[in-house]
DNA sequence: GTCTATATGCTGATAGAC
DNA sequence: GTCTATCAGCATATAGAC
């Protein structure tokens, strides 16, 4: 099918999208999107009617489907080890994908504070997630408990694969531009630390 | 010293530069740093001619700042190990200070390949930031033949470094809000994160 | 559903009085 | 050095024709 057989509003929305990860929301304008579809810009505020209105649906989806991707890697029987191994991996594939979500995200909720406020409505109350946490939280007792892991917070080994891994690409332009590299040389470097990240989990999360 | 009696040219600086940190480049006008200040909007123009002007002067002064925190911890003469711990608490401590610095500079860098171009004109060229960085190398190599070190690039563990410590103040105000923590949890948490942060590169840089 | 036309407001920047 | 006044341009949003 090809894209432009689509509906306008489909298409609105893909390409709001695409301008969103690109530029932000403050520099990006309805005009704008308008202009990249082809259509006017009366059309992009008929279908959603105002630009903010148009960024939350984007927003929305784009979180959840990160989050996802989380717990799927929990819902499956493996050592603990491979548990982390599979976690880091997951999250790196998704993120080669689409390597601009994490700083999508991280800009329109550092700047917000309302936007951090519908945020939490809309996640953080949800037992899904809850219930996932008590999983991690479960395992890495039992884990401690064998002897087998140090003594860490659950919570602050998903703040350091966090960090590690969505720095990552957050920095990934600046890897780039600063030190002149090649795309394929961006693409060796991403892998590079995707192996020295899990390594250094691992040993650090030794006892 | 009263700030409301210094000159116009800085008070404008200051209040650009706080907003600028709050708000971002494309959602700060010259008009609301104007009101903030109480003078007129011609007179920001007058002193700086141009808003991108005025942020380059910012920015410019804010990374030079932050980057000199680096050297200041690999000029001294101590143990790796200690040397590690004091960079990150240095870090730490520099951020703990601008909580919102790692954002900024993010923000401005990730959206804007005219500005990262502009950055290493005026950075990576400078001779002393390349040999900062072969200090380390030099360091690294001989921790690594003594049998100290796991066999780790040095720029690997910058980026680790870089990657746990600036995360961690990026995603201060979501913690905050997303977990809905007071101002005295926030400290508390920070303060744990920089003991987890140490712990974690020493256990993971063992061989 | 898509368009044209337009309202209203704010932006960055400049000219010129004092 | 600081102000008032004003510019052109673009923003979001809506009304109404087709």
């Amino acid at each position: 099918m090809n894209m432009n057989d689509q509906h306008m509003e489909t298409r609105i929305r893909e390409v709001a999208q695409e301008l969103f990860f690109k530029q932000g929301y403050a520099a990006t304008s309805t005009t704008q999107i308008a202009r990249e579809v082809g259509c006017t810009q009366a059309l992009v505020h008929y279908y959603y009617r105002t630009k903010e209105n148009l960024f939350r649906q984007i927003f929305l989806e784009q979180v959840e489907a990160a989050l996802n991707v989380v717990g799927r890697s929990l819902a499956s029987e493996m050592s603990f080890d491979d548990f982390i191994r599979s976690a880091i991996s997951m999250y790196f594939d998704a993120l080669i994908q689409n390597p601009r979500l994490p700083y999508f995200v991280l800009e329109e909720l550092a700047n917000n504070p309302e936007r951090r406020k519908y945020l939490r409505e809309h996640f953080v109350k949800k037992p899904s997630y809850v219930l996932l946490y008590m999983q991690l939280e479960g395992r890495v007792k039992a884990e401690q408990q064998a002897g087998r892991l140090a003594k860490v917070e659950p919570f602050d080994i998903m703040m350091s694969v966090a960090s590690l891994t969505v720095f990552t690409f957050i920095s990934l332009p600046m890897y780039q531009d600063l030190l002149s590299r090649t795309d394929d040389q961006v693409r060796e470097f991403v892998e590079h630390r995707k192996a020295e990240i899990t390594r250094l989990v691992l040993q650090g999360l030794r006892p």
